[in-house]
DNA sequence: ACGTTCATGTAAGCAGTTACATGATTGT
DNA sequence: ACAATCATGTAACTGCTTACATGAACGT
């Protein structure tokens, strides 16, 4: 249900499937992502719904192209969908309930590695959003406040990444510390 | 393939269907969550594949009940699931591709409603979380770092989610002034 | 007798992934 | 000639949700 909607969003100006799976690479791909595949049959849909509408173009480089425009009844779908308010749909996040088991581990080291990992694959992360804001910052004139809403808007998603990026590590941090102190404590019990 | 390995990881104590049920909802429910017609085939699914065993025994209100237990493969199981590092497959968070697009929706008074409301979502779940904790540090000896580890690593995932939904409340809560600002600064130019 | 909780399942359908099929154009 | 990129799709499968079917025990 909801690819329709950002499907809908992403379309502001006219692009084709091929397109669409490129922009999600590099921009909203931080917390979307869909298949070609996904992508081609629910454009189809969204068109046969009268909400976009498509015209098949020749391409610079290979083989035709078909690019979708939104109508004026997709415009209207989408605001309908973003004034409807926030979609909280169950996250589902696997490694915390690995966090929840890892006391059934029996080893104290596994969970101490599983922690230190889980850190630096958040620390990547966090170093890649960094490397975005300082292009945004460096490039985009009047960044943050000052950008037009279509940019603005994407900003604050990176704003929260980082903000909960960085609670990430910290809180991995203080999970390597507490274990540590737990496998000391065990040492000197024994 | 996760629900396998949750359901493995919560029959550290034997269990029913229906047990595992009403669990998911006291505790784990905070990060995932499943219905009874997906776990029982699934606990079905781990018996065949001998990582279960179920004995069926007389319920004490109600109708027989089909109570499972862990093998030792299927400790093996949990184990290799948490030795091998955190899982973190993709998150679909729809509500950050709606904040993505909300520039689109042309009325900023739009876009205010939508952080106001979703700022009193997270709190509300935040008081939640914090209405548990209150409860372990008073009724749980030796809270939070003296507890045995099958209470200490459940705590964690506690701890991250009260960190990371204040994190949410206080974006949230950014973004409804930097918004004001906006149309403030929309109305002066006009 | 009737509703609630306890208890186990099946069936239909939707969302999403992986694998497969097809073919044009460009660069080496 | 061959690989890479461009471009659109279909098919099979998995994971999960919603709806349905069945029935025992308990309280009122």
């Amino acid at each position: 249900m909801s690819l329709r909607n950002i499907l809908l969003g992403m379309l502001s100006q006219p692009a084709s499937g091929y397109d669409l799976k490129q922009s999600f690479g590099e921009s909203l791909g931080h917390f979307w992502d869909a298949e070609l595949s996904q992508i081609y049959p629910t454009l189809k849909r969204l068109e046969d719904d009268g909400l976009l509408r498509s015209k098949r173009e020749p391409s610079e480089k290979g083989p035709e192209r078909k690019v979708y425009r939104r109508t004026a009844a997709g415009t209207r779908g989408l605001k309908a969908w973003l004034a409807a308010g926030a979609e909280r749909s169950g996250e589902r996040l696997t490694w915390l309930a690995q966090v929840w088991f890892l006391g059934q581990q029996g080893d104290l080291g596994v969970a101490l590695s599983f922690f230190e990992r889980l850190r630096d694959s958040f620390a990547a992360d966090l170093a890649g959003l960094r490397a975005i804001e300082e292009r945004m910052r460096e490039e985009e004139p009047g960044y943050p406040d000052a950008l037009p809403d279509e940019m603005f808007f994407p900003h604050l998603t990176l704003d929260l990444g980082l903000h909960k990026l960085a609670a990430k590590v910290a809180w991995c941090e203080r999970c390597v510390v507490r274990i540590e102190a737990r496998m000391a404590a065990a040492t000197a019990s024994a």
